[in-house]
RNA sequence: GGAGAGGUCGCAUAGUGGUCUAGUGCGUUCGCUUGGAAAGCGAAUAUGCCGAAAGGCAUCCAGGGUUCGAAUCCCUGCCUCUCCGCCA
């Protein structure tokens, strides 16, 4: 169990919100309406309104014996009288002991205001559990096979280009090694993904074909850290709740990332953008660790649950009236990117339930895997896509200021918004590859989309096959 | 890992116990000036909290300590730079 602690993070993050204080106390009832519909008691609330209250009268009261001090202090260069000093020591001692009661208060307020999450949006539907997600649509067409579609792990029992019984003696269960062609995939896709996002005809294309008007501006690689701290880690949501996913390197005080989303986000911490900046979109690459400490007995063959993975992952801060419909472009990449690799897919819309703490509204694309479930085939998550609105903003303090004047004043600078989606999951999209284009004799074709980069390998009538070692 | 230097208001710098409610320069904004601009002149220019407001309080990397009083003194941590060592 890794413990982050909140009190170390406090004194420096005053400065930092979580949810607008000023919002939860004008709307109580709404805030409870929200963390009740993400299945978080929303008695937190009221317990976190009344130290709000409490703290705000201690405030009041060390505040104002601060300022009799300071009147006494300033006294003090002027004259050196004994009533004087004695009445500075006076305060001095009633100030120790209300600080530390003030401080002590703090304390509980910060973690109080810290476990509440971020609201989910109006039109999220309300449901308890993953159950009661919604099908928003289903794509692509189900290829018919004229043989029983194969298991991927059967596939590359053959083919020879997974490995997770040697991993197990090198790293333990849910790891794996992708060899030769395996690998290859992985960096056929990183060029497909690339091609696409820093292309800013294909990014129009996608927005016009989702009805959005949004900035066609493409998104800028980057290769993040995957080591990061633990104020990075708390402020992208991810240190209250669900902790125990979390690699920690206790030594150092650092924590492996789970998405890289976790490092692309916290890099702007601190700092305001120029309106004209916006939109900043990135597509980041890492490996990603996870300990999947709840969940036991899921998924435990195989790589579609592994405890590191290669992920490629969009990243966009945006100013707040743009969020909604950055929200639907990065879900149109995921299906633009899945409809050319034509892998049938289909697209849920994540009831409040089952959003994580810092999202407010959420899209998952599960892609067909043919051959699971004795090859009828099983719908599983490859990708994942969650607005944070300025949750995420707020506790990293990332602002942008508008350079257009109101009522003859610039206006201060306000909180982005910020949202993530996966490009690939580089393992479960390879799973999806396998199964889909998999052949009678068990070998695998390579997608049209991805063939550009196994030019070197294509053989006659262009083609290519991923075969057993043998051939 | 060893030795040293340093972290001050957007940037650059001054500041070694009360005169710092932090000076100066640059940048930025507004005004004057101008045919228009530049220059010049004048003014403004951090954030958070409490407050209806007036105003008050806090913040000089962070945390702790000394003191009636800390940017300044002491301790700890983090970060940056220079040199040495190790290293893809």
């Amino acid at each position: 169990m890794i413990r982050f602690n909140h009190y170390k993070l406090q004194a420096t993050s005053y400065k930092l919100s979580m949810l607008d204080v000023e919002f939860i106390r004008q709307n109580p009832d709404q805030v409870k309406e929200g963390i009740a519909a993400k299945n978080i008691d929303p008695k937190l609330v009221d317990k976190f309104l009344k130290l709000d209250n409490d703290w705000r009268v201690k405030v009041v009261a060390v505040d104002h014996l601060r300022s009799e001090q300071n009147t006494v202090t300033a006294e003090m260069k002027k004259s050196k009288a004994s009533d004087v000093i004695s009445r500075a020591q006076i305060i001095k001692k009633q100030l120790t002991s209300l600080e530390k009661s003030m401080a002590e208060l703090e304390k509980k307020r910060w973690s109080a205001w810290s476990a509440l999450p971020n609201l989910p949006l109006p039109e999220v539907i309300r449901g308890k559990s993953d159950k009661e997600n919604t099908t928003a649509k289903e794509a692509g067409n189900k290829k018919e096979f004229n043989f029983i579609p194969k298991d991927y792990l059967v596939l590359s029992e053959v083919l020879k280009i997974i490995d997770v019984k040697r991993a197990a003696k090198v790293s333990g269960s849910r790891f794996g090694y992708f060899f030769g062609d395996a690998a290859l995939l992985e960096f056929a896709l990183i060029d497909f993904v690339l091609k696409t996002l820093l292309d800013e005809k294909i990014i129009s294309a996608i927005a016009k074909e989702n009805n959005l008007k949004i900035s066609a501006k493409p998104f800028i690689p980057v290769i993040p850290p995957v080591l990061i701290n633990r104020e990075s880690m708390w402020g992208m949501g991810y240190a209250d709740r669900g902790a125990e996913e979390i690699y920690s390197l206790e030594k150092d005080g650092l924590f492996l990332v789970g998405t890289s989303e976790q490092s692309i986000g916290a890099m702007h911490q601190g700092e305001t953008f120029k309106e004209q900046e916006l939109p900043l979109r990135y597509v980041g690459f890492s490996s990603c660790f996870r300990r999947e400490a709840g969940s036991y007995g899921k998924d435990t063959k195989g790589i579609l649950r592994v405890h590191q993975f290669d992920k490629l992952e969009m990243f966009s801060f945006v100013s707040p009236e743009n969020s909604k419909n950055e929200h639907k472009l990065i879900l149109g990449i995921e299906e633009y990117l899945m409809s050319k690799l034509e892998i049938p897919y289909r697209v849920l819309n994540i009831c409040t339930g089952d959003l994580g703490d810092s999202a407010a509204a959420k899209y998952d694309i599960e892609a067909w895997l043919p051959g699971q479930n004795n090859g009828k085939g099983e719908y599983r998550e490859t990708h994942s896509t969650s607005n944070t609105t300025d949750f995420q903003a707020r506790r990293l303090n990332i602002k942008y200021a508008s350079e257009v004047f109101e009522n003859g004043k610039k206006p201060s600078p306000k909180f982005v918004h910020m949202l993530n989606g996966t490009a690939f999951a580089i393992g479960r999209a390879i799973i999806a590859i396998m199964e889909n284009y998999q052949t009678v004799e068990g070998f695998i074709k390579i997608p049209e989309v991805l063939k550009p980069f196994f030019g070197f390998k294509l053989k006659d009538g262009g083609e290519y096959f991923i075969r057993p070692p043998e051939f």
